[in-house]
RNA sequence: GGAGAGGUGGCCGAGAGGUCGAAGGCGCACGCCUGCUAAGCGUGUGUAGGGCUAAAACUCUACCGAGGGUUCGAAUCCCUCCCUCUCCGCCA
């Protein structure tokens, strides 16, 4: 049987295929890739009558040989045994066509909500909304990079000595800013905005990248240990997809709102070269991740919900932001549709992604088989998952640097950040 | 890492080659009864896919940690792997 993990519907596909193709136009995956799928999936089910028709057989015949007598059951014996050869070699092909469906499944991305716009690449996204004003400094704003080792906070030659070039080191006040605002994310979630913190592994099986989507696409751009096959995370929403993997949930229990703090480790390998300087792009960062599995009829609200709590850190941090709806040629291939949070950095001049929040609707879900069921014997259905960033660390540090940066180089610290990082103000070393 | 025990339905727990999808119990759902609470009685209660249906009923296939093997036939026997528990070692 095929396992449960597939990424779009098979009865949408073969009942909609057409339908199914102008979707994925969108996103920009071919037509073919679609055509390859119903094929082989009436291939597969032509073959999958026949293994279970001889089946049927196999085990009616089986059934009546303890009531036959010594040389009827001979003969019997022997038509069984022909019988099972035939189906062995029949079991064998199904074998390979059920995997040689799944793997094209898998690599279908998911049908974009009617609300994204359509377009080729990010040019075509939309900005939704503005809010604060981008800050124009009476001085010259100097970029984080000059800014952090000038408060000798931020070491970038001894983070490549030790790891090599996209890895920095954090020191006194700097990493002491970054575990405040963590603390303070965590805290403004948890206590405000409902969420439950999860503390999850940052090294995963091979099975919970398929199921958030990762794999079988983005395999390079992941660190894997060899030797046990463990995967390190790029994202907390791998792991807090898989926690929910292969469970039926109680609908009662729905929404379900989970926040994390990890680490995230990614190759970067796409963007060779691009943003080397500073701490905009490194192998290595932290993010405070917000996550929710709803019921399908309220996924579209939990996804402006999540916006919305992402929303609130910025503006309490008092940074200008604003929020970019994605066209669907910037989609990617697990989100339905996505909202980019981008603030503003003085310093380095220009709009940073903090924030990327996503509705996946059923297509992790179906991948990591997860569901739900809405009253007491009801059939289970898919759940809807959505993640949102609240917020990637090194961006905001960024942003908050260049943002309170003063004309004597000294760093204001925000007044809701104080008494999480324990002082009004970063100064240059004595 | 070493030694031993074990992995069965939402949970507990039988099952030891032949209608076993799996006894029994708990839980849950529906119904009955009972004039409060509790108890009692009855029925039902896995997932996925296929056939037949208007829909059911009905029926077929797969699933008793995973993957192989033996057999006419495997939850039950054999092999490999994974996981859990206990003891020892080691360690934050």
């Amino acid at each position: 049987m095929l396992a449960a993990a597939h990424m779009l519907d098979l009865r949408l596909i073969r009942e909609r295929t057409e339908w199914v193709k102008e979707q994925l136009a969108k996103v920009g995956c071919p037509g073919e890739d679609v055509d390859a799928v119903t094929a082989v999936d009436a291939r597969r089910r032509t073959l999958f009558q026949k293994v279970e028709a001889l089946r049927a057989r196999r085990s009616e015949i089986s059934r009546q040989i303890p009531k036959l007598s010594a040389e009827e059951r001979e003969t019997r014996k022997e038509e069984v045994r022909k019988l099972a050869a035939e189906l062995a070699a029949l079991e064998a092909e199904l074998a390979q066509v059920e995997q040689d469906l799944e793997s094209k499944l898998l690599l279908l991305p998911n049908l974009p909500d009617p609300s994204v716009p359509v377009g080729r690449d990010e040019r075509d996204n939309q900005i939704v909304r503005t809010v604060g004003e981008p800050l124009k400094p009476s001085f010259e704003p100097k970029p984080h990079w000059e800014l952090g080792p000038a408060l000798g906070i931020i070491d970038f030659e001894r983070g490549v000595k030790i790891a090599g070039s996209r890895f920095y080191i954090l020191q006194g006040w700097g990493a002491r800013l970054q575990r405040g605002l963590i603390t303070w994310m965590l805290d403004v979630h948890t206590k405000e905005h409902g969420y439950v913190e999860i503390y999850p592994p940052y090294l995963v099986k091979r099975d919970c990248l398929v199921g958030a989507g990762q794999l079988p696409r983005f395999a390079d751009n992941i660190y894997h240990d060899v030797e046990d096959d463990l995967w390190l995370i790029g994202t907390a929403e791998i792991p807090l997809t898989n926690l929910h993997r292969d469970e039926i949930l109680d609908g009662s229990r729905l929404p379900i709102s989970y926040v994390a703090y990890t680490a995230c480790f990614r190759r970067e390998k796409m963007s060779a070269g691009r943003d080397v300087r500073g701490i905009k792009r490194g192998h290595q960062f932290d993010k405070v991740e917000m996550y929710k599995l709803t019921a399908p009829e309220d996924s579209s609200a939990a996804l402006e919900q999540i916006v919305a709590d992402a929303e609130d850190i910025a503006r309490r941090l008092g940074l200008a932001y604003r929020v970019v709806l994605i066209c669907t040629g910037d989609l990617g291939a697990v989100a339905a549709k996505k909202y980019d949070l981008e603030v503003w950095a003085p310093g380095c001049a220009e709009w940073l992604e903090v924030s990327s929040c996503s509705n996946c609707t059923d297509y992790q879900a179906r991948r990591s088989n997860i569901r739900f069921r809405r009253a007491p014997g009801s059939k289970p259905e898919f759940v809807h998952t959505l993640n949102g960033s609240g917020l990637a660390l090194p961006r905001i540090m960024i942003a908050l640097l260049e943002t309170y940066q003063q004309p004597d180089g000294s760093v204001v610290i925000p007044e809701v950040l104080q008494p999480y990082v324990g002082t009004d103000r970063i100064g240059p070393p004595r």
